[in-house]
Order: C-alpha cells, then structure tokens, then sequence
DNA sequence: ATTTGACTTAGAATAATTCTAAACAATACT
DNA sequence: AGTATTGTTTAGAATTATTCTAAGTCAAAT
C-alpha cells in the first residue's frame, strides 16, 4: 500500500500542524510506511522500505521524519539495550517484549490505568510523565511470529 | 577508599570464579569504584574514577572488567534512552527514574515481589526473565541530590 | 517577484563500543 | 623447575548508529 487512509492523512497533518511541522511527501511516506507494518523497525530498516515508495529519500530525511513524528506524538521510540533505536505508532499504553533470541520487540497490552498505577508508587520526591515496561525472554515454543 | 572489603573480595572471587574469570586487580578495582559510589557511572565515568586508583589502566580494560562482572552477575547494566550505558552494583529487585533535567538516574525501590507479578501479566505466549521498569520525569523541588 | 524559512539531501563528523594483535601473567603439565 | 596453554591487559584501529553541515529545493508570505 502506498497511500495513507483518509483518516491517518488527517492524523498526521494535524498532529505536524500543531507542533509547528509542515506536512510533506516524505513524513506521509514514512508514516506510512510504520503504519503498515507493526513490527519495530529501526531507523534502518524505515529507510529500506521508504525507499521502495520512494526511491529519492536519504537517511538523514529518514532521521528526520522519524524525529518530527516523534516529536508531534504519533510515533513512540523504543530503545532496548543499546541496539538501534525502533520506531512504534503505537500509542495506546503497553508494555514491550524483547525475544533473546530473534531480538525481535512485541507490544505487550497491559491492563487499563496500569501504567498509572505504577507512576504513583513513586514516592513524592520524584514526578513521572512517562512509564516504560520492558521484558525481556524468549516466546513460547510455537508462538514465533 | 582503595580496597574492597572483605565481604565484597570475598563476594567478587567467587563469583568471578564460578562463571570461569580470574580475580584481577584490575577487575578488584573496577568493583570497588562502583561499590563507592552508588550513582550510576557510565564506562568513561569509571574510567576516570579506576584510572585515578590504577593510573595505567586502559578504557578497553574497563570495558572488559565492566562485561566481566556484569556476565558474573555482580552487576547491571542500565540503559536509558540510547544514552551511554551505566553500570548499576545493585542487585535487589529494583526500578530506576531517570531525571529529564539532570540525566541522572536513581534507584527507586519497590514492593516485595512486584516484578515477579508484572512479569505474570504476560500472557501465555511470552516468558520473561527479567522485567525492566523505568520512569522518567523530574525530580520535586528540593529533591535535587 | 522576492524573500523567508522550513525541508531535503549527500556526505562528513561524532561518540560509544567492539575488535585486533601484541605483550603479559597466571595456571597447568611434564 | 621449565614450558605450554590459556586468560588478561593494553593501545590503537575499526565499527556503527546517529547527528551535523552546508548546499540546494520548495512553498508560503510579503
């Protein structure tokens, strides 16, 4: 597919609107590209399959796409361990799983007010905007997807 | 302070050992900046501080005393957000906040076998084995230390 | 029409970490 | 004890994800 939905064209332009971000061919590319497929991929791998839709894209507008879309809300970023940074439109709470052995990330849902729950057991001396739940394992024999 | 307590050489040994590495000078001292200070250093923070006590030891060195004792158990590592990576001696279950303003980062306790029930949320599919949990905001006012 | 400012691009620069190869040290083997 | 083996340390080179730079492009605003 090469062409973002209606309703995600809408999405990112208001979303690049309001912080300040014009709408261009590229950032509408690569979004479309993390919309299609949910896997996590890296800054690297953006660029491979932009590149398919878009042969004349460079990394570093890669690079810069991914930043402005994270920096508008519609994209999280994902570190794990010092390997390259992934990329997820998942906006919706959840937690991580992160597989020894094909390194590979999946979205974990977590249940609803979780996420807060967690940020109050802080104590008073610390206030957090953001929570992040990593586990790390391997996927049930049979479950690799 | 330039030696490590008994309790501590006593601990290294052994758990150098039974994970196949020598006791090292080198790796005593390494040990011994990081039981000093509890705050998180990254690899060039303990270079600095190993090389002030061992002055001819080299960065590689440190990063191989580093892997070493992390691969024995005796310590974590801690990575936030693609920033260098920081080496943690504390081993009880713990989470970690991380301060947007200073960067640094914090051991934050938590109730006696919380991780272990995060770590049943998953669902059938996955199997952690080690759950990581990271806030990130900034610190009450007054609190900076 | 021209200016302004945001965006894109290729390639250079940066920085944390790992690798390499040589020297060194400790243990194991005869 | 003397030698072989294996693990460790070292300096410096290599790697790699990411950021920076400077030039070119484009669209909106004056």
């Amino acid at each position: 597919m090469n062409q973002l939905k209606q309703m995600d064209r809408g999405a990112l332009s208001d979303a690049l609107g309001h912080s300040g971000h014009r709408t261009t061919p590229q950032r509408e590319t690569v979004f479309g590209v993390l919309l299609d497929d949910r896997d996590h991929p890296t800054a690297d791998e953006v660029y491979t399959r932009t590149k398919s839709r878009m042969p004349s894209i460079s990394m570093a507008t890669v690079y810069n796409c991914l930043e402005a879309l994270v920096s508008c809300g519609l994209v999280k970023q994902v570190n794990i361990e010092r390997e390259p940074t992934r990329y997820c439109p998942n906006l919706s709470p959840h937690a991580h799983f992160h597989c020894r052995e094909t390194g590979r990330v999946y979205d974990v849902p977590v249940p609803d007010g979780m996420m807060q729950n967690l940020a109050k057991m802080l104590s008073g001396e610390y206030s957090a905007d953001s929570v992040e739940l990593v586990f790390r394992g391997h996927l049930a024999k049979g479950q690799e997807k």
